[in-house]
This record gives structure tokens, sequence and C-alpha cells, in this order.
DNA sequence: AGTACGCCCTGGCCGC
DNA sequence: TGCGGCCAGGGCGTAC
């Protein structure tokens, strides 16, 4: 379930890798990867011949800037994984490798999805944050506390409100209950009856769990691997996420699991109000 | 407009 | 051992 921490940790293993370097071919095999409204067919051809001028992240969006005014958007759903092969070592495409780019001197990305709710698809470069509809970057130092409390008025649970792409872009699951864990918040707390200091006080858990999550390499409940193949280390880390009935680590209270907004949410009921 | 919810998809796990 | 059914959840489309 790759987040903004993920999706990160890829990118930078990807940077060295893809840009500067042009792109030799394409192939997409799953018609479902490019299923978004508008996408032409044989985008894997219009890659062919383009440089990668630059790999970004917009919150769990991949964006690879090609030549040609366009950007290759990727997003890898729930089980998505680029996978970077050299001479044919470092991966073995299989039944659920639904995409290779391939790059001079038998180098290759691969993108793997076993439940295919990844997507890619080409838009202007220019137009990427106007069409995606995609909202603040939680590590963006440009956000305010300020600006977090004034985008939480609203009467919408603050787990749901974290989890809002349009608002707040690259906060999954994981790393909302974990936030609101070290911020003292409950995830069933309507968003609008947040103080401005809880504001403050889950914009910095938010970027403290988002910074150890990058610098951990991920969280590995399943699926999620960086482009190499191998698992991130932050699962290890979690404080409350599928650490149902175990102890919270604060205070010993069994921590518990409820639904929010059809997500699973776990959360401590002694240390969150 | 703002919020809620079903659905897409597959593998893994649980219970019988 | 086999198998049906449920669960995981990101994000879109639709309903209210």
């Amino acid at each position: 379930m790759p987040e903004l921490p993920e999706v990160e940790v890829i990118r930078r293993d990807l940077v060295p890798k893809v840009v500067g370097r042009a792109i030799e071919g394409a192939v997409l095999t799953a018609p479902r990867l490019t299923r978004r409204r508008g996408t032409p067919r044989g985008v894997g051809a219009a890659l062919a011949g383009r440089t990668v001028r630059a790999l970004r992240r917009r919150g769990k969006l991949l964006l690879f800037d090609l030549t040609g005014g366009e950007s290759l958007v990727v997003r890898l759903g729930m089980t998505g994984q680029l996978r970077w092969a050299e001479h044919g070592a470092g991966f073995r495409p299989d039944a659920h490798t639904h995409a290779q780019i391939v790059f001079p001197q038998g180098a290759v990305l691969y993108y793997r999805d076993v439940r295919k709710f990844g997507e890619m698809f080409l838009l202007p470069t220019g137009a990427v944050d106007g069409t995606l509809r995609i909202g603040r970057e939680p590590l963006d130092p440009a956000l305010r506390a300020e600006d977090l409390f004034r985008l939480s008025r609203a009467t919408t649970r603050i787990k749901s409100l974290l989890l809002d792409q349009t608002r707040l872009a690259g906060v999954g699951n994981i790393y909302a209950d974990e936030a609101l864990f070290r911020a003292g918040i409950r995830p069933t707390r309507r968003a609008r009856t947040l103080t401005r200091a809880e504001a403050a006080r889950l914009l910095r858990a938010l970027r403290a769990v988002l910074r150890a999550g990058i610098r951990h390499r991920g969280s590995s409940i399943s699926d999620y691997r960086d482009a190499a193949g191998s698992p991130g280390r932050f699962v290890r880390l979690h404080r409350v996420y599928h650490r149902q009935g175990k102890p919270c680590t604060a205070c010993r209270t069994p921590i518990r699991q409820i639904q929010v907004s059809q997500r699973s949410t776990h959360f401590c009921p002694t240390c969150q109000h």
C-alpha cells in the first residue's frame, strides 16, 4: 500500500537510473492500466524516443516529466510496484507484470500490480495539478499549521480528512493512524472540533511520521517493495497500525481497531482524545 | 457542495 | 486437505 513515503523512496531510487535517459520503447499489456478517460491507445508507443527530464512526486503519484511537454503519471494503487532491472538481473516479469519501459543498454523499468488498482497516463506537464485536483504536500515547508487548521474546518472525521487527497496529498491509512496516535487525537473526532493547538500538533506528528517512513524505506505490510525489490522497515516502528489487541507503547492499554469511513482504523483509547 | 458508500481486483487467511 | 467467503484499501463514480 504505497503512500507518500513509499512513493518517495521509489522516486529517489529511480532518479539516478532514469533522469536524463531516453526511452527506447514501452509496452503496456493490461488495458485496465490505461483506463483513464481520454487516454489514447498506444500510450506505450508514444513514450518511445522521449527523454526523462525529471522524476517528481505529487502526493502518491510519480510524475515522469518527458521531453515533448508531457508527463507520464504513475499511480501505484494498492499493490503497484516499479521494478528496475539491468541485463535481465534484478527482476523477472511474471503474470502480474503489466508494463515495461525499455531504456538503453538492456535496462528495463517494469510495472507490476497484482490487483490492478494502479494506472498510467500522460498529461501536459503544466496541467498536472490543475487536472488532478490534488491537495497540499504535507512536507512542504510552505504548509503552515494555520493552513491545516483551515483545511480541517469540515464536519467529516479527522481520519477521513487526512485521507482526502484533494485536501492533503499522500497520506494513506497507515500514516494517518500513526500520525493521529502521535498527536494524541482520536480518529473519530469531527475535523472541525480540532483546536489550533491540535492542528499544529497533528501537522508536526504527520511530518515526523512521514519522514520516519522515508528514512526506514517505507512500510511493507504485504505488497510494497522498492525499485530493487526490497521491503521497507518502517512496519516495525508502527505504534498502532495492525497492532490491535497489543499493548499501547505508551500506556499498555490494548490498541483498538474500528471502522472509520470503510477503513480499518487503529488507536489507543487511553492516549487519544 | 459536502459527505457517504459501493465497486474495482486478487491473494491470503479463517473457519468449517 | 479443500473450499467458500471475507478482508485488505486507493480512488472513482454515484447517491443522498
